[in-house]
DNA sequence: CTGCCAGTTCAAGTGAACTTGAGGTCAAGG
DNA sequence: CCTTGACCTCAAGTTCACTTGAACTGGCAG
Protein backbone atom coordinates (compact mmCIF):
# COMPACT_ATOMS: atom_id res chain seq x y z
CA UNK A 1 0.00 0.00 0.00
CA UNK A 2 1.96 3.14 -0.97
CA UNK A 3 -0.53 5.69 0.04
CA UNK A 4 -1.77 6.56 3.44
CA UNK A 5 -4.99 8.28 4.91
CA UNK A 6 -5.68 11.32 6.93
CA UNK A 7 -5.76 9.03 9.89
CA UNK A 8 -2.39 7.64 9.68
CA UNK A 9 -0.97 10.77 8.88
CA UNK A 10 -2.43 11.98 11.91
CA UNK A 11 -1.31 9.43 13.99
CA UNK A 12 2.08 9.02 12.68
CA UNK A 13 2.54 12.61 12.57
CA UNK A 14 0.94 14.51 14.98
CA UNK A 15 -0.98 16.71 13.16
CA UNK A 16 -4.97 17.11 13.67
CA UNK A 17 -6.86 16.27 10.46
CA UNK A 18 -8.43 19.43 10.71
CA UNK A 19 -4.95 20.78 10.58
CA UNK A 20 -4.06 18.63 7.57
CA UNK A 21 -7.42 19.55 5.77
CA UNK A 22 -5.97 23.06 6.16
CA UNK A 23 -2.84 22.53 5.24
CA UNK A 24 -3.73 21.35 2.19
CA UNK A 25 -6.26 24.34 2.07
CA UNK A 26 -3.40 26.55 2.30
CA UNK A 27 -1.61 24.16 0.13
CA UNK A 28 1.32 23.51 2.30
CA UNK A 29 0.75 20.00 1.92
CA UNK A 30 -1.07 18.15 -1.36
CA UNK A 31 -3.04 15.16 -1.21
CA UNK A 32 -2.71 12.34 -3.81
CA UNK A 33 -6.01 11.20 -4.45
CA UNK A 34 -8.74 9.27 -2.65
CA UNK A 35 -10.49 6.58 -1.49
CA UNK A 36 -14.17 7.46 -1.76
CA UNK A 37 -13.83 10.95 -0.39
CA UNK A 38 -11.10 10.09 1.57
CA UNK A 39 -7.63 11.87 1.21
CA UNK A 40 -4.86 9.86 0.68
CA UNK A 41 -1.56 11.31 1.11
CA UNK A 42 1.95 10.16 -0.27
CA UNK A 43 3.97 8.89 2.45
CA UNK A 44 6.35 11.94 1.84
CA UNK A 45 4.16 14.56 3.52
CA UNK A 46 5.55 13.39 6.83
CA UNK A 47 8.72 15.02 6.05
CA UNK A 48 6.92 17.97 4.25
CA UNK A 49 5.35 18.41 7.60
CA UNK A 50 8.28 17.93 9.69
CA UNK A 51 9.43 21.07 7.68
CA UNK A 52 6.54 22.88 8.24
CA UNK A 53 6.94 22.21 12.09
CA UNK A 54 10.69 23.17 11.99
CA UNK A 55 9.84 26.46 9.95
CA UNK A 56 6.81 27.17 12.72
CA UNK A 57 9.51 25.99 15.50
CA UNK A 58 12.07 28.94 13.77
CA UNK A 59 8.99 31.43 13.55
CA UNK A 60 7.88 31.56 10.17
CA UNK A 61 4.44 31.89 9.70
CA UNK A 62 2.70 29.41 7.32
CA UNK A 63 2.38 31.80 4.49
CA UNK A 64 6.34 32.18 4.94
CA UNK A 65 6.51 28.79 4.83
CA UNK A 66 4.41 28.36 2.14
CA UNK A 67 6.21 30.57 -0.13
CA UNK A 68 9.36 28.13 0.50
CA UNK A 69 8.38 25.44 -1.33
CA UNK A 70 8.18 25.81 -5.17
CA UNK A 71 5.02 25.69 -7.31
CA UNK A 72 6.30 22.39 -8.16
CA UNK A 73 6.41 21.02 -4.90
CA UNK A 74 10.12 20.87 -4.15
CA UNK A 75 11.38 22.79 -1.20
CA UNK A 76 13.51 25.29 -2.22
CA UNK A 77 14.71 26.97 1.40
CA UNK A 78 16.96 30.58 0.34
CA UNK A 79 20.20 29.92 2.64
CA UNK A 80 20.15 33.78 3.45
CA UNK A 81 17.17 33.70 4.96
CA UNK A 82 17.98 30.50 7.12
CA UNK A 83 20.99 32.50 8.53
CA UNK A 84 19.27 35.55 8.89
CA UNK A 85 16.84 33.86 10.54
CA UNK A 86 19.21 31.90 12.58
CA UNK A 87 20.42 35.57 13.73
CA UNK A 88 16.99 36.71 14.86
CA UNK A 89 17.16 33.68 16.80
CA UNK A 90 19.89 34.30 18.20
CA UNK A 91 18.95 37.42 19.87
CA UNK A 92 15.73 36.17 20.95
CA UNK A 93 18.33 33.57 22.86
CA UNK A 94 20.37 35.97 24.37
CA UNK A 95 17.11 38.15 25.82
CA UNK A 96 15.41 34.67 26.99
CA UNK A 97 18.48 34.06 28.81
CA UNK A 98 17.85 37.54 30.55
CA UNK A 99 14.68 36.97 31.60
CA UNK A 100 15.49 33.67 32.49
CA UNK A 101 18.28 35.21 35.04
CA UNK A 102 16.35 37.64 36.01
CA UNK A 103 12.77 35.52 36.89
CA UNK A 104 14.90 32.89 38.68
CA UNK A 105 16.73 35.57 41.00
CA UNK A 106 13.09 37.43 41.32
CA UNK A 107 11.87 33.83 42.75
CA UNK A 108 14.56 33.55 45.54
CA UNK A 109 15.04 37.59 45.97
CA UNK A 110 14.70 38.53 49.74
CA UNK A 111 14.03 42.01 49.43
CA UNK A 112 10.81 42.82 50.70
CA UNK A 113 8.73 44.08 47.21
CA UNK A 114 10.27 42.79 43.85
CA UNK A 115 10.52 46.67 43.25
CA UNK A 116 13.16 47.34 45.98
CA UNK A 117 15.40 45.13 44.48
CA UNK A 118 18.12 46.25 42.10
CA UNK A 119 18.01 43.10 39.77
CA UNK A 120 14.52 42.92 39.55
CA UNK A 121 14.58 46.96 38.15
CA UNK A 122 17.69 46.04 35.95
CA UNK A 123 15.51 43.10 34.39
CA UNK A 124 12.60 45.47 33.96
CA UNK A 125 14.72 47.60 32.29
CA UNK A 126 15.70 44.75 29.85
CA UNK A 127 11.93 43.96 29.14
CA UNK A 128 10.99 47.49 28.89
CA UNK A 129 13.69 49.10 26.61
CA UNK A 130 13.69 45.75 24.22
CA UNK A 131 11.15 44.61 22.10
CA UNK A 132 11.29 41.24 21.43
CA UNK A 133 9.45 37.97 19.74
CA UNK A 134 7.35 37.45 22.29
CA UNK A 135 6.78 33.81 22.72
CA UNK A 136 3.26 32.26 22.43
CA UNK A 137 0.67 29.77 24.05
CA UNK A 138 0.85 26.23 23.27
CA UNK A 139 -1.69 25.39 20.35
CA UNK A 140 -4.81 24.21 23.26
CA UNK A 141 -3.48 20.15 22.48
CA UNK A 142 -6.93 19.42 23.11
CA UNK A 143 -6.15 15.25 22.63
CA UNK A 144 -8.01 13.12 19.93
CA UNK A 145 -9.70 10.20 21.01
CA UNK A 146 -11.14 12.34 24.10
CA UNK B 1 2.71 68.52 37.70
CA UNK B 2 2.43 65.29 39.58
CA UNK B 3 0.54 63.71 36.93
CA UNK B 4 1.47 63.39 32.90
CA UNK B 5 -1.28 62.68 30.12
CA UNK B 6 -1.86 59.53 27.74
CA UNK B 7 0.46 61.48 25.37
CA UNK B 8 3.06 61.64 27.48
CA UNK B 9 3.01 58.18 29.03
CA UNK B 10 3.00 57.24 25.10
CA UNK B 11 5.94 59.03 24.51
CA UNK B 12 8.01 57.79 27.74
CA UNK B 13 7.08 54.38 27.75
CA UNK B 14 6.76 53.42 23.45
CA UNK B 15 3.07 52.00 24.22
CA UNK B 16 0.77 53.66 22.04
CA UNK B 17 -2.18 55.27 22.96
CA UNK B 18 -4.71 52.55 22.25
CA UNK B 19 -2.74 49.93 23.47
CA UNK B 20 -2.87 52.17 27.05
CA UNK B 21 -6.20 52.83 26.74
CA UNK B 22 -7.11 49.11 26.06
CA UNK B 23 -4.88 47.96 29.20
CA UNK B 24 -6.94 50.47 31.30
CA UNK B 25 -10.04 48.86 30.47
CA UNK B 26 -8.33 45.55 30.58
CA UNK B 27 -7.40 46.91 34.61
CA UNK B 28 -3.72 46.48 33.92
CA UNK B 29 -3.20 49.85 34.75
CA UNK B 30 -5.47 52.73 35.79
CA UNK B 31 -5.64 56.24 35.22
CA UNK B 32 -6.10 59.12 38.27
CA UNK B 33 -8.00 61.38 37.10
CA UNK B 34 -8.80 63.93 34.04
CA UNK B 35 -8.31 67.07 32.55
CA UNK B 36 -10.82 67.83 30.09
CA UNK B 37 -11.74 64.42 28.80
CA UNK B 38 -7.68 63.38 29.24
CA UNK B 39 -6.65 61.01 31.07
CA UNK B 40 -3.84 61.37 33.73
CA UNK B 41 -1.33 59.06 34.49
CA UNK B 42 0.86 58.62 37.67
CA UNK B 43 4.08 58.38 37.12
CA UNK B 44 4.54 55.09 38.28
CA UNK B 45 2.08 54.08 35.32
CA UNK B 46 6.12 53.34 33.79
CA UNK B 47 6.72 51.13 36.54
CA UNK B 48 3.97 49.29 35.74
CA UNK B 49 4.17 49.14 32.26
CA UNK B 50 7.74 48.03 32.51
CA UNK B 51 6.21 45.09 34.68
CA UNK B 52 4.04 44.13 31.96
CA UNK B 53 6.14 44.32 29.43
CA UNK B 54 8.33 41.77 31.41
CA UNK B 55 5.82 39.85 31.62
CA UNK B 56 4.61 39.65 28.35
CA UNK B 57 8.50 39.05 27.42
CA UNK B 58 8.55 36.24 30.19
CA UNK B 59 5.41 34.87 28.00
CA UNK B 60 2.76 35.35 30.53
CA UNK B 61 -0.54 36.51 28.44
CA UNK B 62 -2.16 39.74 29.86
CA UNK B 63 -5.02 38.39 31.59
CA UNK B 64 -2.22 36.11 33.75
CA UNK B 65 -0.13 39.32 34.07
CA UNK B 66 -3.17 40.73 35.41
CA UNK B 67 -3.96 38.62 38.21
CA UNK B 68 -0.25 39.28 39.71
CA UNK B 69 -1.42 42.41 40.90
CA UNK B 70 -3.66 42.51 43.57
CA UNK B 71 -7.01 44.25 43.75
CA UNK B 72 -5.15 47.24 45.26
CA UNK B 73 -2.47 47.44 43.03
CA UNK B 74 0.18 46.42 44.68
CA UNK B 75 2.11 43.75 42.77
CA UNK B 76 1.94 40.55 44.02
CA UNK B 77 3.77 38.32 42.50
CA UNK B 78 3.93 34.59 43.33
CA UNK B 79 7.50 33.12 43.26
CA UNK B 80 7.05 29.85 42.43
CA UNK B 81 5.12 30.76 39.52
CA UNK B 82 8.44 33.10 38.13
CA UNK B 83 10.42 29.34 38.76
CA UNK B 84 7.99 27.72 36.78
CA UNK B 85 8.30 30.54 33.94
CA UNK B 86 12.08 30.29 34.43
CA UNK B 87 12.32 26.43 33.92
CA UNK B 88 9.66 26.71 30.96
CA UNK B 89 12.12 29.45 29.33
CA UNK B 90 15.37 27.53 30.08
CA UNK B 91 13.57 24.53 27.97
CA UNK B 92 12.48 26.66 25.17
CA UNK B 93 15.94 28.44 25.07
CA UNK B 94 17.59 24.83 24.48
CA UNK B 95 15.18 24.03 21.97
CA UNK B 96 15.90 27.45 20.26
CA UNK B 97 19.39 26.97 20.61
CA UNK B 98 19.03 23.59 18.61
CA UNK B 99 17.23 25.62 15.89
CA UNK B 100 19.68 28.25 15.44
CA UNK B 101 22.67 25.97 15.20
CA UNK B 102 20.81 23.66 12.86
CA UNK B 103 19.52 26.87 10.82
CA UNK B 104 23.04 27.85 10.35
CA UNK B 105 24.22 24.58 9.41
CA UNK B 106 21.85 24.50 6.55
CA UNK B 107 22.33 28.10 5.16
CA UNK B 108 25.98 26.91 4.49
CA UNK B 109 25.35 23.25 4.06
CA UNK B 110 27.10 21.86 0.70
CA UNK B 111 24.22 19.17 0.06
CA UNK B 112 22.48 19.39 -3.45
CA UNK B 113 19.31 19.49 -1.42
CA UNK B 114 18.37 20.15 2.33
CA UNK B 115 16.70 16.60 2.28
CA UNK B 116 20.05 15.00 2.02
CA UNK B 117 21.75 16.49 4.74
CA UNK B 118 22.03 14.72 7.80
CA UNK B 119 22.65 17.50 10.41
CA UNK B 120 19.20 18.86 8.34
CA UNK B 121 17.05 15.47 9.17
CA UNK B 122 18.39 15.99 12.56
CA UNK B 123 16.96 18.96 13.04
CA UNK B 124 14.08 18.09 11.28
CA UNK B 125 13.41 15.03 14.00
CA UNK B 126 13.80 17.77 16.54
CA UNK B 127 11.45 20.31 15.03
CA UNK B 128 8.55 17.30 14.57
CA UNK B 129 9.25 15.79 17.62
CA UNK B 130 9.34 18.55 20.57
CA UNK B 131 6.04 20.74 20.29
CA UNK B 132 7.84 24.18 21.22
CA UNK B 133 6.42 27.51 22.08
CA UNK B 134 6.45 28.78 19.01
CA UNK B 135 7.70 32.35 19.03
CA UNK B 136 5.35 34.57 17.44
CA UNK B 137 6.03 38.04 14.94
CA UNK B 138 6.33 40.88 16.62
CA UNK B 139 3.14 43.28 16.92
CA UNK B 140 3.03 45.05 13.95
CA UNK B 141 5.16 47.85 14.88
CA UNK B 142 3.03 50.40 12.65
CA UNK B 143 4.63 54.11 13.09
CA UNK B 144 2.68 56.89 14.76
CA UNK B 145 2.54 60.23 13.12
CA UNK B 146 1.85 58.80 9.81
C1' DC C 1 -29.02 -4.55 2.33
C1' DT C 2 -28.30 -1.53 5.90
C1' DG C 3 -26.50 1.16 9.28
C1' DC C 4 -22.32 2.84 11.41
C1' DC C 5 -18.74 5.88 11.71
C1' DA C 6 -14.92 8.09 10.11
C1' DG C 7 -14.36 10.73 6.77
C1' DT C 8 -16.06 15.05 3.82
C1' DT C 9 -17.45 20.36 2.87
C1' DC C 10 -18.23 25.07 4.10
C1' DA C 11 -18.94 28.64 7.11
C1' DA C 12 -18.29 30.45 11.25
C1' DG C 13 -16.07 30.69 15.76
C1' DT C 14 -11.90 31.14 18.96
C1' DG C 15 -8.44 33.72 21.51
C1' DA C 16 -4.76 36.91 22.11
C1' DA C 17 -3.56 41.48 21.71
C1' DC C 18 -4.36 45.14 19.67
C1' DT C 19 -5.79 48.69 15.88
C1' DT C 20 -9.04 51.31 13.30
C1' DG C 21 -13.07 54.03 12.18
C1' DA C 22 -16.87 57.00 12.99
C1' DG C 23 -18.56 60.48 15.37
C1' DG C 24 -18.10 63.46 19.53
C1' DT C 25 -15.79 66.77 23.07
C1' DC C 26 -13.02 70.14 24.95
C1' DA C 27 -8.84 73.21 26.38
C1' DA C 28 -6.02 76.27 24.28
C1' DG C 29 -4.29 79.53 20.80
C1' DG C 30 -5.05 83.18 17.40
C1' DC D 1 -15.28 83.66 19.75
C1' DC D 2 -14.15 80.10 16.95
C1' DT D 3 -11.23 76.86 14.97
C1' DT D 4 -8.07 73.22 15.59
C1' DG D 5 -6.21 69.08 16.95
C1' DA D 6 -5.45 65.82 20.28
C1' DC D 7 -8.07 63.21 22.97
C1' DC D 8 -12.51 60.67 23.97
C1' DT D 9 -16.01 56.32 23.41
C1' DC D 10 -17.75 52.28 21.43
C1' DA D 11 -18.04 48.92 18.06
C1' DA D 12 -16.00 46.48 14.79
C1' DG D 13 -12.00 44.84 12.29
C1' DT D 14 -7.30 42.42 11.96
C1' DT D 15 -3.88 38.61 12.07
C1' DC D 16 -2.52 33.91 12.95
C1' DA D 17 -3.35 29.31 13.23
C1' DC D 18 -6.46 26.58 13.87
C1' DT D 19 -11.01 24.33 15.73
C1' DT D 20 -15.87 23.46 15.73
C1' DG D 21 -20.51 22.66 14.08
C1' DA D 22 -23.92 21.29 10.93
C1' DA D 23 -25.16 18.69 7.30
C1' DC D 24 -23.73 15.14 4.24
C1' DT D 25 -21.28 10.79 1.94
C1' DG D 26 -19.65 6.42 1.23
C1' DG D 27 -16.78 2.06 2.20
C1' DC D 28 -17.20 -1.81 4.85
C1' DA D 29 -18.87 -5.08 8.79
C1' DG D 30 -22.67 -7.76 9.90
Amino acid sequence: MRDIDIAEVAGLSGVRASTLRFYEEKGLIASHGRRGLRRLFDPAVLDRLALIALGRAAGFTLDEIGRMFAPDGRPRIDRKMLATKADELDRTIRRLNAMRDGLRHAAVCPAPSHMECPTFRRLLRVAAAGKMETPKKEPAKSRRKS
